[in-house]
DNA sequence: ATGAAAGCGCTAACAT
DNA sequence: ATGTTAGCGCTTTCAT
C-alpha cells in the first residue's frame, strides 16, 4: 500500500506538498497540484486515517451510548446524529450497554483511550459519577435522559409537561380512573412523568389511587403485558391507561385484547415516543411525539461544538400529543 | 495527558518495559511490573489507541453495512456481531446506506483509509463491482444478502427452501389462491424466494397467477399496505398472502383489518424474519424464523478470521417455520 | 511556493 | 530482564 512518501517521490515533490494537496490548501501551485494528483491516481494512494488521527490527536469518532438498540425510540435519534456526524466527517460508534456497568466501562474506556472524541449518552442507567469524572477531560452530551446537577449539557423534552398533556387528554375524554404504567422511579424521566400525571389529576379534582400506578423494570412489550395483567385484576378497574413508552402501551393493548375488551371503548390507551410501530397496531396508538430526529441532530451539533472547545448550553425541545384510535371511540 | 514516556520516566524504566507491562508480556519482573503499575496509577495514564493503532496498522473497528437501521431484522444480527466483536476487542461502526451509493462510498472509503479493518455487508443494494474490487485488498463478509459469483464469503439461509416451506404450509391449510408480496427481483433473495413459492405451487398442482405476485420497492409497513390494497382489488381474490418480510406482512394485516376482513379466516398471512414485532400484532404473525443472532456471531467470527489472514468458507444456516395466529383459524 | 525535519504515542527488533 | 532505537503515516513549523 502506497503511503505519502511514495506519492511524494512519484510526483517529485516533498511529503509536505502532498499533505497540502491532500488537505486542499491553496498555497500549492496548479502545476504541482496536478503532478501530485497524478501520482496519487497512479499509485492508487489512499491517505491513512491512522497516521492522520495520531498526528491530529483525534479519532473523528463519536460514541453513542444507548441501553438497547431494540428500543425503537433510539433509532430515529441515531439517524439524526448520524446525518450531522457524516456531514462533519465524523463517524459514530453505537454502543449498547444493556444497562450493564461492565459494558459501560468498556465503552468509557474507548474515549479514555482516544478511540472516540466524545460521547452522547442516552442511557438512563448510566453511572452519573463516572460520567461526571469523564466529563472533566472529555466532551459529553446527555440526550433525552440526564442528570440535573451533573453540569453536563443535555438535550431533552419537558417530560413533566408532556405527561401532563397526555393525562389531561384522557381526563377531557371523561376518564376519571386512569392508570399509569411507569418505569422505575430511580430514573429522572419516570419521576418527571409521574409528576405530570399527578398534576393533571389534581388540577381536575381527581383523586389519586396508588393501585393505579404500576412500575416496570423495562420499557418493553412484555412489561406492558404484565402491567396490564395487574391492572385487569383490580376490583375497581380503571378506564384508561397512560404508559410511558409506546412499547409498554402496545403490550397493554395486546393484553386488553386478550381479555376480550375493546380499545378504546372499554379501555383507552396512551403511549409515549411515537415510534413507527405505534401507527401499525390495531387500533393505532395515541401517543406523545418527541422530536427524535431533531434531538439527534442537535445533540450531535452540541457534541461537535464541545469537542471544538466551545461552550454549549442545554436545550429543551417541544413535544406534541398525537391523537389516534386508541383514545377515539 | 500522560503518555508512555511520562510513565517510563516516573517508573524509572524504559518505554519498552512500560509497553511490555501494558501488553501483559511475561518477560517483566514482578518488581518492575509493580513500579510501572504504580506510575500508571499515579499519572492516571491511559494508553492511546491512536498510537497503538498506527503502529499496528489496524483500527480494530469492523464496519457493518446495512440499508436502514429501521428494519428490525438487522438489529438482532447486529447484536450478535457486537458481542463477538467486543469479546475480541473490536468495535463496530454501524453504517446505514439508505441504499444510497454516495453514502456507500463514504463508508467504503473508511476501510480504504484504514479507519476500519473489514466490512460485513448486509446491504442488498450494495454495488457488487465495488465490493469485489475492495475485497481484493480488504476483509469482507457478506451477511444474509450476497452476490453468488463474487468470490466473497457469505453467511445466509436457504431462501428458496424457506419460502417453499412457508407456501407449503399455506397449501396444507387448504389455500389454493396464494399471493406473494415480494421485493424487487433485482435482489437475489427476492428471486430465490419467488422460486420457492413457484416450486411449492407446482409440486401441489396449483397454477400460478401472475396477478397474485406483487413487487414492492422496500420491505416496510407502508409497502405492505399498498401491496394489500392491490390484492384487495383483484376480482378473484386470494385467500392467503405470503410476504417476504414481517414488516410487509404487518402492513398487509393492517390493510386487511381496515377492509373489515378477518385474519386468518378471510385471509391468512405469513411473514418472514420473525422480528420481535411479529409477536406483538393482533393476530400474531406466522413467519419464517431466521437465526439472526447466530448469523451475526458467525459473520463476525468469519470477518475477524479473514482479517487475521485465514481462509473462510461460506455458510448456510437453518431456518424454521413459526406457526402463529395469522394462519391458524 | 516548496522542502526539511520534528514529532504525535506506540510496538518490536535488536542489543545487552 | 531491560534498554535503545527505528518507524508506523501523517501534519505543521520553520526555513528558504
Amino acid at each position: 500500500m502506497a503511503n505519502i512518501q511514495h506519492v511524494a517521490r512519484q510526483a517529485g515533490v516533498s511529503v509536505a506538498t502532498v499533505s497540502r494537496v491532500l488537505n486542499g490548501q491553496d498555497t500549492v501551485s496548479a502545476k504541482t497540484r496536478i503532478k501530485v494528483e497524478d501520482a496519487i491516481k497512479k499509485l492508487n494512494y489512499e491517505p491513512s486515517m491512522l497516521g492522520r488521527n495520531l498526528r491530529n490527536s483525534e479519532s473523528r469518532i463519536l460514541l453513542i451510548l444507548i441501553p438497547s438498540i431494540k428500543n425503537p425510540f433510539y433509532l430515529e435519534v441515531i439517524k439524526g446524529i448520524e446525518n450531522i456526524a457524516i456531514s462533519q466527517n465524523y463517524n459514530i460508534l453505537l454502543c449498547e450497554t444493556d444497562s450493564n456497568p461492565e459494558r459501560e466501562n468498556i465503552y468509557f474506556d474507548l474515549v479514555r483511550k482516544k478511540m472516540a472524541d466524545g460521547i452522547i449518552s442516552m442511557d438512563p442507567a448510566v453511572n452519573v459519577e463516572t460520567l461526571k469524572k469523564l466529563a472533566e477531560n472529555h466532551a459529553i452530551i446527555q440526550c433525552s435522559e440526564y442528570a440535573e446537577d451533573s453540569g453536563i449539557p443535555y438535550i431533552t423534552i419537558d417530560n413533566e409537561e408532556a405527561s401532563y398533556l397526555a393525562v389531561k387528554h384522557l381526563i377531557k375524554l371523561g376518564h376519571e380512573k386512569i392508570a399509569l404504567v411507569n418505569s422505575d422511579e430511580k430514573y429522572l424521566y419516570a419521576r418527571q412523568r409521574k409528576l405530570g400525571y399527578v398534576r393533571a389529576l389534581k388540577e381536575h379534582g381527581l383523586s389519586m389511587n396508588e393501585q393505579y400506578i404500576i412500575h416496570t423494570e423495562e420499557l418493553g412489550f412484555e412489561q406492558g403485558q404484565q402491567a396490564m395483567k395487574k391492572i385487569m385484576q383490580l376490583a375497581d378497574r380503571p378506564t384508561a391507561v397512560f404508559a410511558v413508552s409506546d412499547l409498554l402501551a402496545i403490550g397493554a393493548l395486546k393484553e386488553i385484547n386478550a381479555n376480550g375488551l375493546h380499545v378504546p371503548n372499554d379501555m383507552a390507551v396512551v403511549g409515549f415516543d411515537k415510534i413507527d410501530f405505534s401507527n401499525m397496531t390495531n387500533p393505532t396508538l395515541t401517543t406523545i411525539a418527541q422530536p427524535m430526529y431533531k434531538m439527534g441532530t442537535i445533540a450531535a451539533k452540541m457534541l461537535i461544538n464541545q469537542i471544538k472547545g466551545e461552550h454549549v448550553d442545554s436545550i429543551i425541545l417541544d413535544h406534541e400529543l398525537v391523537i389516534r384510535e386508541s383514545t377515539l371511540g
